[in-house]
DNA sequence: CATTCCTCCCAAAGCGCTTTGGATACCCTG
DNA sequence: CAGGGTATCCAAAGCGCTTTGGGAGGAATG
């Protein structure tokens, strides 16, 4: 039985009105009176009927959530982690989600379903590609959304929170390239998306900058897992000339390239150096591999919740967020970066 | 503008009353009047507010999810393609989700929260573990809930859907002995989980019957990982008497554990047969297996239709669905299980 | 023919909140 | 002391649906 504001109202003997503008932050409500009215709320526990919010003032209070079912996207272990973190902050402010899988063929029809729903308030979006269409439906569509990431090309000016993912592959390129390496390669995500070819970006730039040229036989685009990381590693180390450095784009991609490596009867962090870009997933953390992992660090999670704050922030004009957010990722140096070994790989392998 | 009910009443020169119930099937309206009402709907484009319904009728008409943020269940490859399949089925009937990432300590207090709330009419539950505690709670709380799995031990009187664990790998280890096997080993999910549990009891059984034993040392419990199927598969390949057959519980396991049998100079399906349970997954499809694999098949993503199903029948109260189900998993047999090779898989590596 | 019983429909009362459009009282100006 | 602000509050009208409690009309019953 819990109360409601009527009841609320008549126990502080005032009206409702009175009673929802001291709740909401209105002006016109005496400061006293207003206090009064939260030790009631904090006494009788009364929480506002979000159904009844919902009808009077034509907000869904919740957002909307394509979810891609292609191949290797929706079941990613990255999904669940953001998904986290959108959910622990919505769950704070009382917001729902829908949850839309959809095929990659059916988001558009998708998207315009959701928006004239009337569900949904606002729409997240990720897996940015160049030139991603969808912004401009989302657009033409005049439903507020955040994108996580950012397309490459086309117009600018839409909301989004990405990372630095240039910025980091530079970073860590360029500390490789401090530490003596030449030969870097990379491990990195599939082809078409916009942070991975970010991060192949920012290795050309570092590498430019000391005359030196990514060899695209040591560039690797794939799904980002374990596997996928082994097999890429493997393949470099088998080349006539491997790598004495390698960059990853996940930590479950670096977690295959260290088998591999190890496989090969070499050391990481003084035979082969390896950086990985690490999302901070709990189940996959870079201090805890038999060598500890240097890393590029930033937290989907806290991107996922970041995004919900902005979104629900929106939804309920309060405070003002930026409509455009580039998060640094963190360059941690562990134990699996050293100096370029003299030493010839392959050599090693015909023992 | 999307037209209302009032405005659709109008528009027929019938009461709301009348058209509600019409749309809501009701009895006491003229199947005529039905008729003209559905036409009327189809026309007009007409959808109900469910913010309406909700307040009207108290119901939330949305679910509740309680995601655990613990190590390598969340971010569970498996638990995405749940989802997908829950999401797909609730967005049929407008159906919101409430996601409640919680770690496994906080499950209490959030189902408690949750219950309380109003927010949800039903819940979902899922990762049974032996004489999981959750279940108890729920039913305390008198909500309505699904739980995907069963638990192990203590009262039975609860909904649920689960494969027939025990009958599956029951199933695959007769079909390895018939073929000839007789050490066979199992990797597994993680030892605290129900289904892990019962899969290991139907590889026992079966072997019972023809009076073997299963050797503990050839039986491992891991997150279900390609990785650790990887590691699981060459430990057991290392040990003195080998097995000449692997059970796993996932196909990722089946993965790794293909891997390291390749690497050992083995071939799968004459040297070393091997059968994996298959939850379907689009990323990971067991005929696309360099050696097709033979599989315990059940649909994780039609589990989650299906639970959404019942859990949305039972909150519209439409249709009688049982209260618990047991899905048979289909064997299907490829090219990954062959005779038991006579020849000794130790003396290969010694080559 | 009077009565009862269906069948089919309707008016109106909520559900619990927000918001509009005043009120009232008090304080300042000039 | 009249006129104009200002600060603070309230009554009531929705939001769009469901549901209660009839009520009219015709068929069936006695």
């Amino acid at each position: 039985m819990p109360v409601n504001l009527k009841q609320l109202a008549e126990l502080l003997g005032l009206s409702q009105t009175t009673v929802s503008r001291a709740l909401n932050g209105y002006p016109e409500v005496n400061a006293k009176t207003r206090q009064r009215v939260l030790k009631a709320v904090r006494e009788t526990g009364y929480r506002p009927n979000r159904a009844a919010q919902r009808l009077a003032t034509g907000k869904a209070y919740s957002i909307g959530l394509v979810m891609p079912i292609a191949s290797g996207i929706g079941s990613d272990i990255h999904f669940g982690e953001f998904l986290a973190g959108l959910a622990e902050e919505a769950v704070k402010h009382d917001f729902h989600f829908v949850l839309n899988p959809s095929a990659p063929e059916d988001e558009e029809a998708t998207f315009r379903r959701l928006a004239a729903s009337g569900n949904v308030d606002a729409l997240f979006l990720a897996h940015m590609r160049s030139n991603d269409p969808r912004i401009a439906i989302l657009k033409s569509l005049s439903i507020p959304f955040v994108v996580h990431g950012r397309s490459i090309g086309g117009p600018k000016d839409y909301p989004f929170l990405d990372i630095d993912n240039t910025g980091a592959f530079y970073d860590a390129t360029r500390l490789l390239i401090q530490l003596g390496h030449r030969r870097i390669a990379l491990i990195n995500g599939q082809e078409h998306l916009a942070f991975a070819i970010r991060r192949k970006k920012g290795v050309t730039r570092a590498l430019k900058e000391w005359d030196l040229e990514l060899d695209e036989t040591l560039v690797h685009h794939s799904v980002m897992t374990d596997e996928y990381g082994y097999r890429s590693m493997q393949r470099f180390l088998k080349q006539p000339d491997p790598p004495t450095a390698v960059l990853c784009s996940s930590t479950a991609l670096a977690l295959g390239a260290v088998r591999a490596i190890n496989q090969a009867g070499l050391t990481v962090g003084t035979d082969i150096s390896i950086i990985a870009h690490d999302d901070v997933l709990p189940m996959l953390k870079p201090e805890n591999f038999s060598v500890p992992l240097t890393t590029t660090r930033s937290s989907l999670r806290a991107a996922g919740a970041r995004v919900a704050s902005r979104l629900i922030g929106g939804i309920l004009d309060r405070g003002a967020y930026p409509d455009q957010e580039l998060w640094r990722a963190e360059l941690i140096v562990r134990a699996s970066t050293g100096p370029a070994s003299a030493k010839k790989i392959n050599s090693r392998k015909r023992v």
